[in-house]
DNA sequence: TATGAATGAGCGTTCATTCAT
DNA sequence: TATGAATGAACGCTCATTCAT
């Protein structure tokens, strides 16, 4: 019925409020100084309401980073779907992929470090981190079917596709954390996106200037 | 005097004794979930005198991480002020360089992320921030210097050395947190200084296919 | 009216089916460990629903107390009011009187217990109170009239009827608590009725010598 | 040295602080209304403070328990190799030693209860638990050997002497537990004494009673 | 210098109870 | 009657830091 169904959206509308909530304070305070009483005061509801919800602190960090996993990984889907379009092209999507990550969770970088600082996967059930695991696994094989793609098409990667994966997600992270560095030590801000940006530029001309000369026909116009 | 000389050896000794122990719980444990007691036992010494040496628990993070910027300085100096050395040399002494720096301090990742985990820079001395600061500073500048030396020497590179250093840095970082997404997903161990490695072979067959087509003839062999 | 006495009749369904639900959950997890949601769960009702026929958590347990009180009462009742039979028989009746209370309430110590546990009392209403107290007077009135009668059949008890009444009532649920001492120091199971029957062994058999030396040719038959 | 021992004793009288203090607030409110603050203020300490000389607030209750059933094993190796002493007196030692055992520790009872409550003893040490099942063993070995003994010495005992071990540890603990519902029940205070007294009156006419018919020369002096 | 006992604020979590619907 | 989401006080426990000796 009606009402059922209403109930239904109201109380997945409330985990969403507490998810918004959570990563607001994330962002500000970063999880080990989050509290749950913080969260609870910035969703404007009791601090029991969030167990009601949520297991506990981990598994509000985990949803939050699944959430942030499967936009990724719908993205990545589409660029590996989408045909008939050129090289720079796909490296272009994949860039805006990630930078639209980072737009769409700016702390999903501080999710995956604390989910890593070891002790806190203890308290998870078996079944968040498997899919934790399968997300990681599902984002790596899109984007190294991506790469083999690309290759495929006659570009001549330095490389195996799955060690541009591995090259590719190193710097997506690595400049998340550089850019702290950076912040730290010259005090700007948001150096994030543009030291994607720059490191994609990089990568783009190696490859463009790899490409040319194998097959360089062939770089503008491939189709899957 | 003798005396004032020995005491203040010891003193260092003891400090040095601390930061080993801190060292070891710190890889075994992470920041957050080593105590201070911990510290002291690994020391051998009691908790109250880890005060005496050092104003808290950031402050012997931070004198870590001191050591091991340090330590990459000397580094970074010594592959900038050797001559005579080929274009593949220099990249291979970074990446080197990279490695033992990664050998030398394992947490070395972990201890720049809490440094930046937004709280708690408040607690520590302002002098010791900017110490670190300062370290960061050169070494930035220190790898600028190396690129630029590279790129005088008539390397084709597709960017500004300094936006190399920024994507050289990156990579680094990022492979040690990719490595453990790795770990995750995968169950390997170790993967850290093997993604490096491949990172730099993606780079520097760049790079020769970069410099291949301007001046061959000089990527072997240049000086300062 | 007849939908009056439906209504009447649903309601105390209801209770009951709560009452048994919360008795379950009280054998498997005891008081302490036992939620109003497990309650709940296992009645299959809401647990808002549980305020409406219970006061409380509390009320719930004295409520299944009297239950077992009651149900104590009524066979002691008929252990009294039974004539024409021998002693042995009617301390038999007892025994058994006792073991099938157990076999009927398997947590009766346990709810006497946390009764009793000080501050717990507080919150229940004064009639609750009352009836428990009640409860209690008629069961240790019950027996001393049993044993008076034994008595005045002219077994020779070493003692007072009411002295008898607390002794056996000690046994009881000592028999039940020290069960459970033997199942941890032991690790056998269900100690409870064997401890109950070798303690009425021992008291009937005392008591057939205390009789035999005053009036053994009384003892096989009596009448009230 | 000196300052060394001084230094073990004054910890040593801080754990006994703090245990006489949670002894006091556990007979006040009981184990589970008992809170960590309480014990602290009644030993006028800090909350932390507990952790240092406690794991929990388990072990506090488990040690205090401990150290009862020391007590009693140690007045139960004196009734045992006490020799040259007449029947009646073992019993009135036995009676005493429980008696004595209830002045020692008037809430023995609710620490057994609060330990046997099943899921508390998930969170103590394996060591901790084997020593209570230790304690618990001794004990009851004690006594049985005390049983043997006297029957040995020609007293016609109605049951084997572990029966008879079981049956006085019932009346023990039940005459605690009937104590608290007399007192519910007629308001009165402190039966315990007077229950456990009582009961080992019946038990003791009893086996003088059967004792006469086999042996009453015994009766009087024994040596084991 | 050195010790280690002492502090105490703080946090994650639980759960009996209430209340809007 | 019935639901189950919502509340919030309470508790056990941790640990960086201090301080008397």
């Amino acid at each position: 019925m009606g009402t059922q169904e209403r109930k239904t959206r109201e109380k997945e509308a409330r985990r969403q409020l507490i998810l918004t909530a959570a990563n607001r304070m994330l962002s500000e305070k970063g999880f080990m100084q989050m509290t749950m009483e913080d969260v609870a005061r910035e969703a404007e509801l009791s601090t029991g309401l969030l167990y009601f919800y949520f297991k506990g602190k981990d598994e509000i960090l985990v949803t939050l980073l699944l959430n942030s996993i499967q936009y990724l990984n719908d993205r990545l889907r589409q660029v590996r779907d989408q045909d008939g379009v050129a090289l720079q092209e796909k490296m272009k999507q994949l860039e805006d992929t990630f930078k639209d990550l980072l737009a769409f969770d700016p702390s999903v970088f501080h999710k995956i470090i604390h989910l890593h600082s070891s002790r806190n996967m203890e308290k998870l059930s078996f079944s968040l981190i498997e899919e934790v695991k399968e997300g990681y696994r599902q984002a790596f094989s899109l984007m190294t079917e991506i790469f083999r793609k690309i290759q495929d098409a006659g570009i001549a990667f330095s490389a195996a596709p799955d060690h541009y994966t591995d090259f590719i997600c190193s710097i997506f992270l690595g400049s998340i954390c550089h850019a702290q560095c950076l912040f730290l030590s010259a005090g700007d801000r948001d150096h994030q996106q543009q030291l994607l940006g720059e490191a994609f530029e990089i990568i783009d001309k190696s490859v463009s200037n790899g490409a040319s000369q194998k097959d360089r026909k062939k770089i503008c116009n491939y189709s899957a």
